[in-house]
DNA sequence: TTTAAATAAAGAATATTATCCTTTTTATAG
DNA sequence: CTATAAAAAGGATAATATTCTTTATTTAAA
């Protein structure tokens, strides 16, 4: 059965998205309470997959991954075998890291981190056009980014 | 002097970019070394900013998040002190996530995470229009996600 | 080659933490 | 009020992180 988030729930999952190596103790200091309860809370939180993971977020600049694009695209072909293939090649492009099915101008969306405006290039024309019924392809590269985060806001959820 | 990666720090931040709650000692039995090493060298990947921090991914879906959209706007004008007020203000709605400057039909690209398409529509109207300068505003909206992460392939970049 | 210096790994010791268990408190329903 | 269930506290222990010293490996100079 789904189990309520209460007020420490939430503040357990806000700061485990901030920081996830805090040790329970200093948890449990901020919130001014016993280490135990701390530590059950965050395991229950992890049971019932209100947390999916924890990972280092690492980088991309400094691992030489310095470019950020998005790629609008339609199809022409839209049989559902046809789909299911262009999705699939998509996703094992390491390039990729985002790909959304979206309504709008686009059927597809799709989010890539690469070397440099070359690496980018080189997708395009040895991996993207080389996939059947391509229809509009248009990209947006990102210039600068002034947010980029998977944390969310939590207070406007419970 | 910046260092460069050798095969075991590569090997090490797929590791991290996986699961960051691996104990040193499981890590090294993986790589076949001792814990020391693998615990200095993770230290010095943070040291040297390579990993820049550790964080819980939540489950955006189970906490009442269940829309996620892209909305590419352009604007009107373009002085140098509305932009700077316009980023400011977008990065401050708890429900953008991402905020990109780009090159090519849009002039920013948001990501936005929310619960509904109601709540997409309330940003929409109460806020994101609220802004002066506002010229074409196009959103995307997400259907479904075939691929969505932060890890990074590091076998083309070492 | 040989040797010295620097770098990395191994191994062992210690301090912290995570984890588990029992007791106490708090909240809730009858 | 009382009985029951749920949550928190507190303490004990096992596992881990972290530090330090020693050993091995690599690198560069002689």
């Amino acid at each position: 059965m789904p189990h309520t988030l209460d007020k420490i729930d939430t503040q357990l999952l806000a700061i485990l998205q901030k920081n996830s190596n805090r040790t329970t103790k200093s948890i449990a200091e901020e919130l001014g309470m016993s280490t135990s309860p701390i530590f059950e809370r965050i395991k229950k939180l992890e049971k019932e997959g209100y947390i999916e993971k924890y990972v280092a977020v690492l980088n991309n600049k400094k691992i030489g991954l310095k470019l950020t694009v998005f790629i609008g695209i339609t199809l022409q072909g839209h049989t559902r075998s046809y789909l299911e293939k262009f999705v699939k090649e998509i996703n094992n492009f390491p390039e990729v890291i985002e790909c959304h099915r979206v309504s709008g101008n686009f059927d597809y969306l799709l989010k890539l981190v690469v070397e440099d405006i070359e690496a980018y290039e080189t997708f395009i024309i040895s991996k993207l056009t080389l996939l059947p019924y391509l229809g509009n392809v248009q990209s947006l590269i990102a210039l600068s980014t002034s947010k980029e985060t998977n944390e969310i806001d939590l207070s406007r959820v419970l």
